[in-house]
DNA sequence: ATGAAAGCGCTAACAC
DNA sequence: GTGTTAGCGCTTTCAT
């Protein structure tokens, strides 16, 4: 079933059923009319890579993030797609698994089928991809990595401001000794929000103390392994700021694990504001990440670049602080013993 | 660049080129390397369309789903993915986002995309799609739909078989008033879970109360109303089965908000198994949907009958339990009032 | 083992 | 407004 088969019967040329299901050029009505009823009545589908080899779009993007399973991307992937299909695009997303083997498949993967640009979200850090990219005119959007150039942009996201409030809300709750469980430092996004933390700390004039930051792997795991260490130090923190959601949820479980509660003895602040720190116990305070702006800006910048020729540029986007119930007061008990 | 200018550069043909790439027919040692060599240095990426155009093959396979949010989803896509690489093969995932509008776009996007086999793991119904596959030789698998023929296969999770567990579980601990939120009755899998808890209560000869199964939405809003309106009963119910994870979080976050423990007060048990429902408070007995699993035999399913020309045929998938800490001996108050 | 050339299904000039 | 036809970049006979 092909293009030729309906215009056969249709009683038109290949080039009229073409114009009428690309609406690229003017066609009466009634032959329109009748190549739409014979497209439907021989349930014609074009075949969308003869459409990309003979314009040469593709009409499609793609999207790079690092492992789907992570909650942070699926509302990510969904709103660009979303977005995507508004304005008559495709979408096709590859996972890097955080591995730099797999970042290269991705690569490859985008460049085989054409893609009209790529989204790079993965929070690995990969400079030089923008070249093999915009070396081949093909639009680019990066998160957190700096890069600009003519046909590559770049998402700052404001987690300085984020964490910023986040210590101000623990600082009015009388929290000093405010813990940090980092991701790993591979990630830019991991580091970016250490170092963002850091200068918070003293630019409120709190203590940066270095034994008070250990290193999680911005899962679940790794927050529970770092908060079952803090709390077995002498003098125990009596707030944790974690890298991400996740980092905190296991904070959250370490701390019930060890008999304490939160935020009665603990306040625990969380940042990305995933989906599901809604319904832990207690609901977690976290720094939101708004992913859904993020997504529509990746989109719209890697179109506007694409269509209208427009060149690559930095946007900024805001973090906020969700209040919510995993913070309170500070505990006058900082050291390990039975809880207040 | 075009598989043209490598042939010239390492002057063969283009014939050549294509079967060093593909290793379709014997190319002696030294030009098979001259041409590798080539490839490299051209940076040389070969457009997939212009491959599937010619072949007739895509090497691609689609996968269906409901909506990438919903966290049963991303490890589904991931498992998926990752055995398809391995078989040398790549995935195109759609997600219906529970329309039936939707669903024509994802059913229209694999066929245009000329896909190898699809992989349907929505949970609406839509029988007849297997036709619109099948007719044009594309296998295809589905889950808990039961149309199975020569080209469709049809993968049965065995949800009475965990639900029995479940049931079990609670009347072992003497519950005997046993709620059930149910997703919406558009879904197959909600229908069978509706239907296997019916029976299962019957098999055990527990009383199957109609007030005492609500609707939700197999999110966590729908399971969170529905609680609430249990909780309000004269009789309240001593235990409650979630049709999935989401709705037992939500159904633990109305009972949180009123006041009352889980498990003391009330037990709660949901399904599927989501990473998360480690991470509630307390942490979810659930039954597990082996997702891995699925995803796995979906593809095989798929990819035998495309390659080896195997037939449709069906599989089994076991469910089980998973005792966390949401299940608790029944609370003899099953009326309104302070708890215990 | 290698090359020449005919498609694959569609789009886009270019005619009329 | 509509038809003709030359590509698009690759695969795959068919020769040699």
């Amino acid at each position: 079933m092909n293009i030729l088969q309906v215009a056969k019967q249709a009683r038109v040329s290949t080039a009229t059923v073409s114009r009428v299901i690309n609406g690229t050029a003017p066609v009466s009505e009634k032959t329109a009319e009748r190549v739409r009823q014979t497209i439907q009545r021989l349930n014609f589908y074009p075949n969308t890579h003869a459409r990309t080899l003979g314009s040469g779009k593709s009409r499609m993007y793609g999207l790079i993030i690092s492992d789907i399973t992570n909650p942070f991307f699926p509302e990510l992937v969904k709103n660009f797609e979303d977005i995507a299909v508004e304005h008559g695009q495709e979408v096709i997303v590859a996972n890097t698994n955080y591995q730099l083997k797999r970042m290269e498949m991705c690569v490859r993967r985008m460049l085989e089928r054409k893609v009209d640009g790529v989204a790079i979200m993965t929070s690995e850090m990969e400079p030089h991809l923008a070249d093999v990219f915009s070396h081949r005119g093909i639009p680019i959007v990066f998160l957190d990595t700096g890069a600009i150039g003519a046909r590559s942009s770049n998402i700052e996201v404001d987690y300085g401001g984020g964490i910023d409030l986040a210590i101000e809300h623990l600082a009015s709750l009388g929290h000093t000794r405010i813990a940090f469980i980092s991701g790993p430092m591979e990630l830019k996004s991991a580091q970016v929000r250490h170092h963002a933390f850091r200068s918070g700390m003293q630019r409120k004039g709190l203590p940066y103390v270095a034994e008070l930051v250990l290193t999680g792997d911005h899962r679940t795991e790794g927050g529970r392994a770092a908060m079952t260490k803090l709390l077995q130090m002498k003098r125990r923190p009596t707030a944790v700021l974690g890298s991400n959601d996740l980092t905190a949820i296991g904070a959250i479980g370490a701390i019930h694990q060890a008999g304490l509660r939160v935020p009665q003895d603990i306040s625990v602040v969380g940042c990305d504001d995933i989906e599901l720190s809604n319904f832990t116990q207690p609901p977690l305070t976290t720094i939101r990440i708004p992913r859904n702006e993020l997504a529509t800006r990746a989109f719209t910048a890697l179109f506007a670049v694409s269509q209208g020729g427009e060149t690559g540029r930095t946007y900024r986007i805001d973090a906020s602080l969700v209040l919510r119930e995993s913070t309170g007061v500070a505990s006058r008990k900082s050291t390990p013993g039975k809880a207040e």
